[in-house]
DNA sequence: CAAATAATTTACACTTATGTAAAATGTAAA
DNA sequence: TTTACATTTTACATAAGTGTAAATTATTTG
């Protein structure tokens, strides 16, 4: 995941690694789930509908970029998240694709259906 | 580029796609500069320092994305955003970064360097 | 038309990302 | 210990992303 340009800014190149770690519909999914506090993975699994070994790969690419952080406590794992940009930079994406008057607790995740309980 | 995960939230997806296009140092930094208003390749790749080729070739993917449109002046080429999204997106990825309270100003660019004109 | 300038496209080589399915690990309970 | 549940890791196959250098196209000027 490293690039080696040797005349890269080093800020673009950190917003950039940044960015990559939430352009993944998973990942970011997971980043906007999390902004309301800590969830374990099957909690994720359920709401985001994302098969488990993918949704375990994807937390370990978070992880790997400490962007999340990881608690066992019995069998259950409960992820947070641990980089304080990661919710502002949520923030601005969900204002900027939902427009600066949508609810704010709209979160990006698969499409509500018909029927689903409140 | 198309991912096709059936049950993905086709907003998540739509604005991972934007991320994506930003998840790259020579992108981010093409469309932090095109905040400013229109340039032309000549003077990204002098102002950004990316050899032409390449330059190019990331236009070319921001042109794909429909964040970027060229203008063909001679033989010179003046690019622009056409995203209004992208703006608002780097502005608060630049804000992110650099803290709340940082210059405006500032780019997202090759670092200056001691000596060099104002 | 030939030469020069601006920009794009090709061709390679190599790494990273992604989806899927199977196997493995950790933990608690019977 | 055997089962069951929660999560992670492996193994593959395939698609994208990236850097570099060479070739190509477009446009203006001599």
């Amino acid at each position: 995941m490293i690039k080696d340009s040797r005349k890269m800014e080093p800020l673009a190149r950190e917003a950039t690694a940044l960015l990559k770690a939430l352009s993944h519909p998973d990942r970011l999914m997971i980043c906007c789930q999390l902004r309301g506090g800590d969830m374990s993975v099957g909690e994720l699994e359920t709401q985001l509908e994302i098969p488990q070994p993918r949704l375990s790969r994807e937390l370990a690419k978070l992880r790997e970029e400490d962007i999340l952080s990881a608690r066992r406590e019995g069998k259950i794992v409960h992820y947070s998240l641990i980089d304080p940009r990661v919710h502002a930079l949520v923030d601005a994406i969900c204002k900027v694709m939902l427009g600066p008057d949508a609810d704010p607790n709209v979160q990006l995740e698969p499409a509500n259906r018909i029927g689903d309980a409140k």
